[in-house]
DNA sequence: TGTCATGATTGCGC
DNA sequence: GCGCAATCATGACA
């Protein structure tokens, strides 16, 4: 007997013999050795389309009837290896998908964000490593920073929030169709394996909605990456001590203009700013500097002065010791900068004696600064043999271009441009 | 709004 | 890895 005959002669028991003998297998054998009718299909069918003119109750009754019925685990099975053989067993190798490699980028993107998964570190960690890299005060860049970390924390939170009501809606969807199916299954043959096929369409389904999240969220993280951690971005100009800082000891180090790596630390530290920005303000003003010595020209005298101010300061108050009487005459503007740098040592063979310059200073430090104007300015000092540290041709590191004249400033501020990609 | 100043980045050579 | 040179991008200011 085919699959179908089965079938058929099933319902044929559960249609018109009486209960007694439906269910028994032997019976129906019995019944069809012995050459009864058997009913034809259309029959079969008008007894099931009947049930739909019965009264919900009849109805009710019959559906009981046919649940409850002893043939029907029989019939189920068969049903099921039916549908096996010619349905799932074709279908179920395709559906074998391997992860979609878009989710594990997004997914791999989001966790390296700090998005998703464990919270510690994550976004702030990358904010920490991403400002330091960017550089800036301490001040400004904490502040943008717990900006950028409660920005960031906001997308974390819609990211983690809609994600729940994604796996929630999920989950009900799903519980919803296995309990139709299972519902279904008393009916019809629904086998665990057509289940879970029907399970793993949902999610597929699902995990579609899931990457357009993933999708929106890391597109926002990379937006407000951009806005807060692009180091061009957020360029700050230094502020005027560290500024100052960084001029003193480059012009005090003119001759050899290139920190160790603890004097760029002890930099960085006074200044607030990282030793890879005071590596970058350093090439930056070697280049500058030499591209336009004219132009720094004046700052290099400022300098000067300023430092042969703060020199005589601590002539003064060495004389103080000595000469109660004597004024603190340093300038309004002095420097009280903890200069280990060989500009004093240098300022101190200004006058040839190391720190004995005797007050008043005011008078030699206004004699100075004509000096260093009249005379072509901070490089003719070096020139002089006064200044030593400065002296230029000590050290090469402005060989290789246009070394400052000691005797002539080159040219008026401005006849060489740096900078001409402004 | 244009121009200049300036901190940061990039590519290259050593 | 460091420094140089060129360049970019932004801040400051007239």
């Amino acid at each position: 007997m085919d699959d179908q005959t089965r079938m058929m002669t099933g319902l044929t028991g559960l249609g018109g013999l009486p209960q007694a003998d439906v269910g028994d297998p032997d019976s129906v054998r019995k019944q069809q050795s012995l050459g009864q009718p058997q009913q034809d299909i259309g029959d079969i069918l008008q007894q099931i389309m009947a049930i739909t003119d019965e009264s919900l109750d009849e109805a009710q009754a019959r559906k009981h009837a046919l649940n409850c019925h002893r043939m029907k685990p029989a019939l189920f099975s068969v049903l099921c290896e039916i549908k096996e053989k010619t349905v799932l067993s074709i279908r179920g190798v395709q559906e074998e998908d391997p992860p979609d490699p878009q989710i594990m980028r997004l997914d791999n993107m989001l966790l390296a964000e700090g998005v998703s998964g464990p919270e510690k570190g994550g976004g702030s960690a990358a904010a920490a490593a991403a400002a330091a890299a960017a550089g800036g005060s301490p001040t400004d860049s904490s502040i943008e920073h717990s900006d950028y970390r409660a920005k960031l924390a906001q997308i974390r939170q819609i990211y983690h929030s809609e994600l729940e009501k994604y796996e929630q809606a999920c989950s009900e969807f799903t519980n919803h169709v296995m309990n139709l199916l299972r519902e279904q299954s008393r009916t019809r043959p629904i086998s665990p394996k057509e289940i879970e096929r029907m399970v793993a369409i949902i999610h597929r389904k699902f995990s579609s909605i899931q990457m357009q999240l993933k999708q929106s969220t890391c597109e926002a993280v990379m937006i407000l990456r951009s806005r807060f951690l692009d180091a061009r971005r957020k360029r700050r100009n230094f502020n005027k001590q560290a500024t100052e800082v960084l001029n003193e000891y480059f012009y005090s180090h003119l001759s050899n203009p290139y920190p160790s790596e603890e004097a760029k630390e002890e930099l960085a530290k006074k200044c607030g700013i990282t030793v890879s920005q005071v590596s970058n303000w350093f090439g930056n003003k070697r280049i500058r500097y030499k591209k336009n010595i004219g132009k720094f020209q004046e700052e290099a005298n400022l300098y000067a002065v300023k430092t042969a101010v703060d020199a005589a300061n601590v002539s003064a108050q060495a004389s103080q010791a000595n000469s109660p009487a004597t004024p603190n005459s340093g300038s309004p503007g002095s420097y009280s900068l903890s200069h280990t740098g060989d500009t004093y040592l240098g300022l101190r063979s200004l006058n040839g004696e190391g720190l004995n310059i005797a007050p008043p200073l005011q008078p030699q430090v206004d004699t100075l600064h004509r000096a260093t104007h009249l005379t072509g300015g901070y490089e003719e000092l070096s020139g002089s043999g006064l200044y030593t540290p400065h002296r230029l041709d000590a050290n090469s590191w402005q060989d290789t271009t246009n070394p400052p004249s000691v005797t002539s400033p080159p040219g008026p501020p401005g006849s060489v441009h740096s900078d001409t990609s402004n």
